[in-house]
DNA sequence: GCCGGTCCATTCGTATGCTAATGAAGCTGT
DNA sequence: ACAGCTTCATTAGCATACGAATGGACCGGC
């Protein structure tokens, strides 16, 4: 009885972190499975940033793209591994690595952007409309 | 021109993925500054169906806590090493791993329970009551 | 009773993602 | 000019997360 009370309802599924969770399991499983091998999510965005901005510090590129600087150097070092990025010393402040998409890079974004719209349609397709509009409004909200 | 129409506005800004992951973040943020060091989302969703279904086998844990084998394996051994849990043969089924909840484990699940739902509750704090229903309502949808 | 298909756990490799510590470089105020 | 603060990048350590491969155990049908 009272570790019932204490207990209530304690429902998994019914909590905000759980569900974040499962929709990013979610997308990113729609993701791999529609983009080329060399494409991430997290990869995904970083060259969407550098083909928006044009080159950017490591450091700017995960400030834009929210990876903190630990986690942006790994991205960055695999994508300059696979020749999609290229990185160089900043000449007027030497602390700086400047981060731009190669050609291969800009082409492959540019073979893929479409793909990328569909996951992204095809991440909310249980939802009309109205409702994944909403959902993406919420997001921003907590974001 | 050609260039700009086969572009359109691609706004990392406005995309599922990205949202859901930034969500994401803020939810552990918040999770690892309100609750002990031992605990993270992964573990405590673990922990959690373990006090609300008593001991399972390590392969149905993990497909209750949507966690892949190899991921509720890593989980499943910090919490050992750190005493939360137990593993024992299952006798019935020389295959299965059986996990329960120690009472050390059981003891730090009751005392924070608290925090748990007020953890769920920050996390959508910029929300009110009827926004925050309806996200979690959407979000069940696309998982 | 055993064979083939399935299930369970483990391991390996790769990729995010974070904190903390370190060191180099830039900047500001005096 | 230089001391102290800030910024940038790197590194180490830990914790998810997933696919693929392996090997052992179960189970169904024959």
């Amino acid at each position: 009885m009272s570790k019932d009370a204490s207990r209530k309802a304690y429902v998994l599924e019914d909590q905000i972190g759980h569900l974040l969770r499962r929709a990013n399991q979610r997308h990113t499983g729609i993701f791999s499975a529609r983009m080329p091998d060399e494409l991430t999510p997290t990869r995904f965005a970083a060259m969407a940033r550098l083909r928006e901005r044009g080159p950017l510090s490591q450091n700017e590129l995960g400030r834009l793209t929210a990876m903190d600087v630990a986690t942006i150097k790994g991205v960055v070092d695999r994508l300059r591994d696979r020749g999609l990025v290229d990185s160089s010393r900043d000449s007027a402040d030497a602390r700086r690595q400047i981060i731009s998409l190669t050609e291969k890079g800009a082409t492959l974004m540019d073979s893929v952007m479409g793909e990328a719209r569909k996951i992204s349609r095809e991440t909310v397709e249980p939802l009309d409309r109205e409702e994944s509009r909403q959902l993406l409004a919420l997001l921003r909200k907590i974001s």
